[in-house]
DNA sequence: ACTGGCACTCGCTACAGTCGAGTGCCAGCC
DNA sequence: GGCTGGCACTCGACTGTAGCGAGTGCCAGT
């Protein structure tokens, strides 16, 4: 179990070796890249308590070191500091991001350029609905049976869907619908909305119940329960750096992974406040996903959460650098979506 | 040039040969797998012909032929049949498209349909806005001075856009706002709405202007000019069938394409009335889509088009399945949206 | 006009041999 | 005890050769 300093160094550069040129790192071009002031033969004994206690391993005999899952795990948590972003890269997220007129905007402007930042495949899920408050509910009528809800979030969201009403109703019963709901609901939290939306129905009066009563179906199924969470995807393109080398050889599971929004809304939704995640290779409970990492983290106004976001590539990434640019990234949407 | 039917009919068996096993097919395979009543030296001089006249081509010296994207265009116009659907496909269409609620609900449902049908990467162009009528515009105060203006379309879609007004605006005054743009714009093709949108503010009392200014301008922006028109995209998993073999050996620049709206948005968004439009590899002017075959389709409700769908795959593709499937899922969807 | 036969091409596979990067181990040194 | 230089060993990558077989092009014959 003892690693001494040395060690862990001898760790550190095979880790930046490898992220580095993508080919596994013998013990000479070790000792002549860094500073580790000894010879190759004390790296080899080195390495080879390392690999014995699961850090690295070879590919082969007679080949150089490769850092395993658990490898990536330690440096991350202990060999590497967060890399401080260049000032073009401050510039280029600053650029990028001025100038998004909408929510919308926003995210399609931050998956892209967490994407670019990066090289990996970048994903962002909108603010989450059930972290957001219902500022405005608006009823627009459509025809004497027909409505179309539109609820405007404290995020910037906006969703809409259609209603079927049961029965026409006249304008005056729209304009009542409109100021019943929006005194109920605005400014609730929409994870806890159920019971009041419940209430309303109750308390509704008569000839307003059977229109209620739909409405408030319709709310609860695309405003609580159903697709509630979206996101933004871009930089697939990044997979294929690398030359089918990292993912072994095929990409067909993380596209595959990728195609499936709910994979997805657990890797990156599941932010707690103010930490960035890192998932390495295996640690994913994604069979698709075992040969790849993700650093992911929480974003939103001030110091509360509304969504997360993060980008996904093989395990042979370079951590810091990544860390540090999603971190950037989200601080600086939260900065945005505070201007609200 | 005189291409006899005997030649016709040996290239639709390279065609179909090659399509079904992915292997270059050679004379003596092609007699045995069809009844066409010759030897293979027969069909060897039929092939020379067709290869001096572009239709096929030997990927090396002693490999069987290969159809060339001329050959593939050749037995597309001329060669082939539209494929009948099978019931269980006809079924998986209906099952598949009953139950959506929404516009979006109809779009994402019906390109995972279309991808899971071919087996390829499908894209569904949203209703085009420039093709779409305004059926309501809705403006939601969110404080003094911002607006929400949404745009609810006859093609079931809806834009919504926020408004930084100059100037604090009274309830009155949005309500007579609201009227105004309803008054004027409701009905019209958004694609002739610019002169209209000017004439609103000219037309306009002063204590409105400055609002009706602001209103119009974003108008303008967000619901003509820009990101105008979206599309949804799926089965990108898809392009690994076949090992790398299609695409030359990369998905690179397949992929690439796949994130440029713009591109995808000329690849289906030209669609002509009730026609199927098969674009073949090198026919393509995209650069990264030379490898690529595209099969797409206009829908909409009745015989108007509003938008465009179809698949995208490497040009050793099923044709006639394929265009089979872009047309009747288009014209189901066409029929479901004239349910509104 | 079609066919059978035949020589030829050339990619694929297997096999052997060489090279070299990299290791593990050990004896010696500080 | 920890570090080092030296050395034998392993094994993948690469090269060259040879045999095979699929497939062709051509030609003479029907």
């Amino acid at each position: 179990m003892g690693l001494d300093d040395r060690k862990l160094a001898v760790l550190r550069a095979i880790v930046e070796d490898y992220v580095a040129t993508q080919e596994p790192v013998g013990s000479r071009a070790l000792v002549e890249r860094h500073q580790l002031g000894v010879s190759p033969a004390t790296v080899r004994n080195d390495m080879a308590v390392l690999e014995e206690e699961g850090y690295i391993r070879q590919p082969h005999t007679s080949a150089g070191r490769v850092p395993t899952d658990r490898g990536y795990r330690l440096f991350v948590d202990r060999l590497s500091r967060v890399k401080p972003l260049s000032p073009a890269e401050r510039r280029a997220i600053e650029r990028f991001l001025v100038g998004a007129v909408d929510l919308d905007d926003v995210v399609h402007r931050t998956v892209r350029l967490l994407a670019q930042l990066t090289r990996q495949v970048a994903v962002v899920q909108y603010p989450s609905l059930a972290r957001s408050k219902v500022r405005h509910l608006e009823l627009v009528p459509i025809s004497t049976t027909r409505l179309m809800v539109v609820m405007i979030a404290d995020t910037g969201r906006v969703e809409q869907r259609l209603v079927e009403l049961p029965a026409p109703i006249p304008a005056d019963d729209v304009t009542d619908l409109r100021r019943l709901v929006n005194e109920k609901l605005v400014g609730t939290q929409l994870a806890e909305t159920p019971p009041l939306v419940q209430a309303l129905v109750e308390e509704s009066v008569p000839h307003l119940r059977p229109a209620m009563t739909t409405l408030s179906t319709v709310l609860l199924e695309t405003l609580v329960e159903r697709h509630e969470e979206r996101l933004a995807l871009a930089g697939q393109a990044n997979l294929t750096r690398g030359g089918l080398l990292d993912f072994q050889g095929s990409l067909r599971p993380i596209l595959e992974a990728l195609e499936e929004e709910v994979v997805l809304l657990k890797l990156i939704g599941e932010a707690e406040p103010s930490t960035t995640r890192v998932l390495i290779g295996d640690e994913n409970e994604v069979d698709n996903l075992r040969a790849a990492s993700v650093v992911s983290t929480g974003y939103g106004p001030g110091s509360t959460i509304v969504g997360g976001l993060g980008v996904l590539g093989p395990t042979r990434m370079d951590y810091p650098g990544n860390i540090a640019t999603v971190r950037a990234v989200a601080r600086y949407v939260g900065e945005l979506l505070a201007q609200n």
